[in-house]
DNA sequence: TATGTCAGAGCTGTATACAAATGTTATAAG
DNA sequence: CTTATAACATTTGTATACAGCTCTGACATA
């Protein structure tokens, strides 16, 4: 049921080994995705400085195929590596935020327009899965745990876009800004996060089960707007922000 | 007056020894920039296969920067990297070309409407040499630069894009796209296709000397549309393509 | 106390030896 | 002549030694 859009695999360094070897390409994307995951979800806040030896290490591989991955999110503006220092995590400023923001409410209404897929009951099984999470967050107060269900939603949206580069850009800006939204959650109230998220998860159901992709997207770019405004009017009133506090990870560099 | 939109390195290797040694990101820009206007340029049409050590030889650097560049490449859609054969130069299918095409048809508008920046009388110099350039072509019948030229202009273009985001995914999808229209030159009317780039240059040139950018980039995109149109034409009406003859490579492999 | 200097630890960047994968070609069997 | 097979040449993938860069902190000096 939570088998395609899920999102688990946080932690794991090596699973088990298969019946065949896993290919260079494979290693490479679930290293990749642990590693982006981990950013998204704050294990490495901005200005974490992360290691090559460590990540080495952890996952028992040698640097090179580490320097792929740590080459590839900083072509995707995760990182940022420094000569002498290490791989940064980047953080956002405002101006790039709003940026990023408002070229994704764009791109998320061009996704009913290039080359639509069609709704399947795969995807409303998910939806309705990640519904139930969403319901269950009112008590779970895990910031984690809210932002794998921001994560997951992605996924199922995503998969609803028809259109290969509409898609890839459309996955790189999430991962560029979501974990922007995730730094204030300790700075708003629980439960109307929790509340809005369900509203949208909710309404994306709606459209989808009655087979209407643009109303989904409209859902979906409703949304963005609401998340830059609340951030935008949270900036305006206070200077800095906290930063949540998170479960330490093994070999974990702190800035 | 040609410095700063112009594309004349495509066959250097080391220019100069500056007094400065060049860091490791200028290097890998240099190589990156290098490798991709060749892509572009059909030096390298696709299906070519490149090798590491080919390029690692040119270059004057061992394997790992070219490695570098290559992923780059690859994960930017221009190459894929097969084991134990080597970096193959990617090819379009329509349907993806179309898809590319709509959505740079989409961006180009948003040019206007994100963070735009101001048209300075640097630009427009750039675009009156190029005008000039373009009116020189009549005689010239360069496939090589006639791309030039077309590069020249993205690259003004793009220029005028405020929103960082927004340009890099511009500058991305012109380069994966723009070599299939390279591509089709030898089917088609050189004086033709001439006359075209022609009346885009001077009708951006017209729009940008009255401060319009919605002009410009409307410009853009109509001929976008037209760029698209014809292609479409064309493989309505032949089935398979000539392939353009072109200058050859030092050490350049042929697929 | 404040400050400039320098040595050292630790990191990324590069080059290179070797392992694994792929395509080709010679060869033999049918 | 065709086809299956195995050896081989060539390529990328990985690991690792070393070079170059950056920051820190001890220490001498004013």
């Amino acid at each position: 049921m939570k088998g395609q859009f899920s999102s688990e695999a946080v932690m794991t360094t090596v699973p088990d080994a298969p019946v065949r070897r896993e290919s260079a390409n494979e290693r490479h994307l679930r290293i990749y995705r642990t590693i982006r995951e981990r950013i998204s979800l704050l294990y490495y806040p901005p200005h974490t400085v992360i290691g090559e030896t460590e990540l080495a290490s952890e996952f028992e591989v040698s640097r090179t195929p580490i320097r792929r991955v740590l080459q590839r999110l900083n072509f995707e503006g995760l990182v940022e590596i420094r000569n002498g220092v290490g791989s940064v995590v980047t953080d956002i400023d405002i101006k790039t935020m709003k940026e990023v923001y408002d070229l994704r409410m764009y791109l998320t209404e061009l996704i009913s327009e290039l080359s639509p897929v069609e709704i399947t009951d795969q995807h409303i099984e998910a939806m309705e899965d990640l519904l139930g999470r969403t319901k269950s967050m009112y008590d779970a107060r895990s910031s984690v745990g809210y932002g794998r269900l921001c994560n997951d939603l992605h996924e199922v949206l995503i998969s609803l876009i028809g259109s290969v580069p509409l898609r890839e850009i459309t996955d790189n800006l999430y991962y560029r800004s979501a974990r922007i939204w995730i730094t204030f959650l300790p700075n708003l109230e629980w439960n109307e996060i929790i509340s809005e998220q369900e509203l949208e998860t909710s309404e994306m159901l709606a459209a989808m089960k009655r087979d209407d992709l643009r109303g989904v997207v409209q859902v979906r770019r409703f949304y963005l707007h609401c998340t830059l405004t609340k951030i935008s009017d949270y900036l305006k009133g206070v200077g800095s922000i906290k930063v949540a506090p998170l479960h330490p990870v093994p070999g974990q560099s702190s800035g």
